[in-house]
RNA sequence: GGGCGCUUAGCUCAGCGGGAGAGCACUACCUUGACAUGGUAGGGGUCGCAGGUUCAAUCCCUGCAGCGCCCA
């Protein structure tokens, strides 16, 4: 399996530096190939299922893409290695009104455009095309370019169960949408109504209120004077944003409180330009504090006059086409007129007419659509509704009763809030790409809706008693009604097959707390309704878990747009730092509950963290450290090891306990330190002349101890960093036949590892080791100089523990030899160290300032002074000692014991050293 | 206007009822046989403000201020 590589004897075989390039297409191929990602339906293993959200089929990664990846693959890949089945289910969504608009601006690139009836092309040589062919030219466009994404995927290292990718078009989905359909609507869930709808001009369809956004416009508010009927000479002033539509108005309102128009309530005004006497009404929706206090009525354009027509029984009139043109009933001059024009023209002629009363400069919110870019039109239409507010009912008390609980918790609120005010769902979209509605329509207008056309025949015929020619509707559905079912539609539903019956419901899904709404809300109605009929509701919800993590924002905090050019490519990150470290970033940067402010310096770090991970492998191999089969880490009888391996264990389970809490952050933290922290700084250092001076015993026991090491770090590191890890646990001799690391077990490391008095030596030997470093540096000691090391009045603890660690104290401290201070001489020009159980002297004559030595240890005396009159003012306190935990004040106790002695210790060397 | 979140070192952020932490940046020294994508040491914080609870508050509670996001 081991292929030949750069084999420089002298470092082992490894390059200096590891490079993600070269190995990441390698093990990634290796990987599929060998069929590692693939769940196994016929395990005894307990199932652990991701519902992978499916990414747009016509999107490319994004910085996004790239956390909720790395985060969905994290998981699999960790419980995976816990023997769990995984199945991380992958695919993409059809996408209708992205796709749509990418495949009509590739037609229109020829001169192809679609006849969808509207506005006619300008180009007079344009090509009409219809549904068909659109279609065809649609699944072509889908075959060549559809799987840019999961390309990208494949880059990031994820792991999904790539055979059984799906595709919310492909044959066995769409019968599942249809079904669904069919079944909602059979139950009164899913009906037809003409109701006002956002509509896109552009787009020439109907699209939800989530894919609405708001824009801050600077427009006016224009002041139009409406003759009060039979009273010419009497105005009601109205004040509007939208001048247009006021060719539709059917009455004005005014607010019931406001005594300026009471005596107008219930007259009648005479509309402008189009002559027609239209009701004032009194309605709480006016504000008498906005504009004039008076407002015009559009129910056909506006969503809340709509809601003041319903009130008042009021007309509605539609004055605008499919293209956002005057058309309808009104007056034939403004008629073919767009919105734009119309504006401008109204206006003029209202100024001309006299009754313009004013215009003020007004900034507004305005729909637009989230794809196209232009100002949305409320208009009134027939369309598909799907009863929302009944199927939401279950979806509230499933998370209510903790069937899916969400993390972080304070998610569920959001959740909440929008479930509790649920709309209707409108489902249909005026777009030829997606599922068309399963609808036939006979030749009276009848409906029949049905899961073929067969089936609407055959209903058609016991109606009509003949058969009779049906049309289908032409209208697919939103993107959203397939993606909703995806938990259950991927597994196979309608058919009671046994991946439905073994993965459904999921574990977890994971997302973004924008798409709420969108995913989670409706899987969950979709999941509880057809997931799992007749069991309990604890078993019908499509995942027991939501995870909601962080958005990705540049470094300064603002969401990445191509509008203002601060985007982070995650596929120039990994050109440039490797997938490894732009997924240890992302994690290290994701904890909960706050956005991540991403910053290639931040990725150039970690990248800097796989470096030292490899050159520490690359040391260990260089020094004969390689596994050791019958290896124990409970029987290590070596200080330095025992400390070491217990140090591990924590991490180990640091990292455990973090990815089962979804605390990225300090599962790259766990290990972060570790490796770096403790493995590379001092155990590599401490077991230096170990392995240069030790004995053979001591030798071999250091390397088995570091390639054990090693080898947990590596299957920890796993699911965050898959690539370097899979590297080195082939290189470095752990993989056994063809197993990947990723196929290996996850770490658990016996109890009885480690040992507490080990660990407490080796802190202390940091502790003096540190001390020293620290005196050289300050006293300019150059590093070449090599001091002998004293100890004074050293207890029997302290003397134990420098005989035990002498060599690498004088390795590590630089100092050539460990003994007691000799009698009567060194005192001055010796400079005094306090560590638990002793002073350490430093004979630094020739190096030492008098005066300066005299300060620093005064100025450790007056800080170690200041630490112990907080601890006796506490300890004296008569309700701390009867109310704090007995552990807490003989913490504080030995705290000051050991305070007090070191103050002593260097008090007693300031007095020496100043020769008194 | 309603809701949620944030405010800790120059920057980005952990932490959390009992000794203020990390990474980056900065300063000084160091090419010592793993690693300069490195090592050693160092400077730097009234933990937003004001009250309260508590033996003890950066941490819990209340109010205020500022910032951000979502919804209207």
């Amino acid at each position: 399996m081991t292929q030949p590589r750069n084999d420089e004897a002298a470092d082992g075989g490894f390059a200096k530096t590891y490079s993600p390039a070269d190995i990441e297409t390698r093990r990634y191929a290796e990987w599929e190939k060998a069929g590692a990602f693939a769940c196994n339906p016929d395990a005894s293993a307990q199932p652990y299922t991701i519902m992978m959200p499916p990414p747009n089929v016509t999107g490319s990664l994004h910085m996004g893409h790239a956390l909720t990846f790395t985060v969905q693959d994290v998981l699999i890949r960790h419980w995976r290695m816990r023997g769990r089945d995984a199945l991380w289910q992958p695919g993409t969504d059809h996408a209708g009104i992205a796709t749509q608009m990418v495949v009509e601006r590739r037609l229109a690139e020829q001169g192809v455009f679609l006849d969808r009836g509207g506005v006619p092309p300008k180009n007079a040589n344009a090509k009409l095309i219809g549904r068909a062919q659109f279609l065809e030219e649609a699944w072509k466009w889908k075959a060549e370019s559809g799987g840019t994404i999961t390309r990208q995927l494949r880059r990031l290292g994820a792991s999904p169960d790539w055979a059984r990718e799906r595709f919310t078009m492909d044959e066995g989905l769409s019968r599942a949408v249809r079904r669904v359909f069919v079944d909602l609507f059979r139950q009164g869930l899913i009906y037809r109504d003409k109701r006002l709808v956002n509509w896109d001009p552009k787009l020439q369809t109907a699209v939800s209120d989530l894919e609405v956004e708001q824009r801050e416009i600077k427009g006016n508010l224009w002041h139009f004077r409406y003759p009060i009927e039979g009273d010419p000479s009497r105005f009601i002033v109205v004040a509007t944003t939208r001048p247009e539509t006021m060719l539709g108005d059917t009455a004005v309102a005014v607010h019931p409180d406001d005594s300026r128009f009471k005596e107008l309530v219930g007259k009648r005004a005479v509309l402008p330009l189009v002559g027609r006497a239209i009701p004032i009404v009194a309605d709480e929706y006016s504000d008498p504090e906005k504009g004039s206090g008076a407002v015009k009525i559009t129910p056909a354009h506006d969503f809340n006059d709509f809601e003041v027509g319903r009130r008042h029984g009021l007309a509605m009139i539609n004055v605008l086409d499919r293209d956002a043109r005057i058309a309808g009933d009104v007056p034939e001059k403004y008629r073919g007129l767009d919105r734009h024009e119309a504006r401008k023209l109204v206006v003029a002629d209202i100024e001309a007419a006299g009754l313009l009363e004013k215009v003020e400069a007004h900034t507004h919110m305005v729909p637009h659509g989230d794809r196209s870019g232009v100002a949305l039109e409320p208009w009134l239409t027939d369309q598909w509704f799907c009863d929302a507010a009944t199927l939401a009912r279950p979806a509230i008390e499933a998370v209510e009763n903790g069937h899916t609980r969400f993390v972080p918790k304070h998610w569920e609120n959001t959740y909440y809030e929008w479930m509790r005010n649920i709309q209707p769902w409108c489902i249909s979209r005026q777009l030829w790409w997606g599922h068309r509605i399963p609808a036939w329509y006979g030749p009276d207008g009848e409906v029949f809706v049905a899961h073929d056309v067969q089936e609407a025949q055959s209903a058609a015929r016991s109606k009509y008693g003949r058969d009779v020619e049906l049309v289908q509707d032409n209208d697919v559905l939103d993107t959203w009604f397939s993606s909703a079912l995806w938990p259950f539609s991927t597994l196979g539903w309608p058919e009671p097959t046994p991946e439905l019956k073994r993965y459904y419901p999921g574990d977890v899904l994971v997302t973004g707390f924008d798409i709420i709404f969108f995913w989670v809300a409706r899987m969950m109605m979709m999941g509880i309704h057809f997931g799992n009929p007749g069991k309990p509701l604890a078993q019908r919800v499509p995942f027991r878990t939501v995870y909601i993590h962080a958005l990705v924002r540049d470094e300064r905090g603002q969401k990445m747009s191509k509008s203002k050019g601060n985007i982070i490519d995650p596929l120039d990150i990994i050109g440039k730092y490797g997938t490894d470290a732009l997924r240890f970033t992302l994690c290290a940067l994701a904890a909960q509950g706050r956005d991540i402010k991403l910053a290639p310096a931040r990725v150039e770090g970690y990248r800097n963290f796989i470096t030292k991970l490899w050159n520490a492998a690359r040391y260990a191999r260089m020094n004969g450290a390689a596994p050791v089969a019958d290896f124990d880490p409970t029987k290590v009888s070596g200080t330095v090891n025992k400390w070491l391996l217990g140090e591990l264990a924590r991490a180990a389970a640091g990292v455990t306990a973090a990815i089962e809490g979804y605390r990225f952050n300090e599962a790259a933290d766990a290990i972060y330190r570790f490796v770096w922290g403790t493995f590379c700084d001092w155990y590599l250092e401490f077991t230096k002349p170990l392995l240069q001076q030790g004995s053979g015993e001591e030798k071999s026991e250091v390397r088995a101890t570091a390639a054990y090491t090693i080898g947990i770090c590596l299957k920890l590191l796993h699911p965050l960093a898959p690539y370097v890890t899979e590297e080195l646990w082939e290189v470095l001799g752990y993989r056994k036949g063809d197993l990947p690391l990723m196929s290996e077990s996850w770490p658990v490391l016996p109890a009885e590892i480690g040992n507490a008095a080990a660990e407490e030596e080796m802190n202390w030997v940091v502790d003096v080791i540190t001390a020293i470093r620290a005196l050289r540096a300050e006293m300019n000691v150059p590093q070449s100089a090599k001091l002998p090391l004293y100890r004074r009045d050293a207890g029997t603890v302290a003397q134990a523990r420098l005989g035990r660690h002498e060599g690498l104290i004088r390795t590590l401290a630089r100092v050539e030899a460990i003994s007691a201070e000799p009698v009567g001489q060194g005192t001055k020009g010796a400079a005094p160290i306090a560590v638990a159980d002793a002073t350490l002297v430093l004979p630094l004559a020739g190096f030492i300032d008098t005066a300066a030595e005299s300060k620093r240890i005064e100025k450790e005396i007056a800080r170690l002074a200041g630490d112990a009159e907080k601890l006796s003012r506490k300890l004296a306190n008569a309700d701390f000692l009867a109310k704090a935990d007995p552990e807490v004040v003989e913490e504080q106790r030995e705290r000051l014991a050991e305070t007090d002695a070191a103050r002593q210790r260097l008090s007693a060397s300031l007095r020496l050293l100043q020769g008194l």
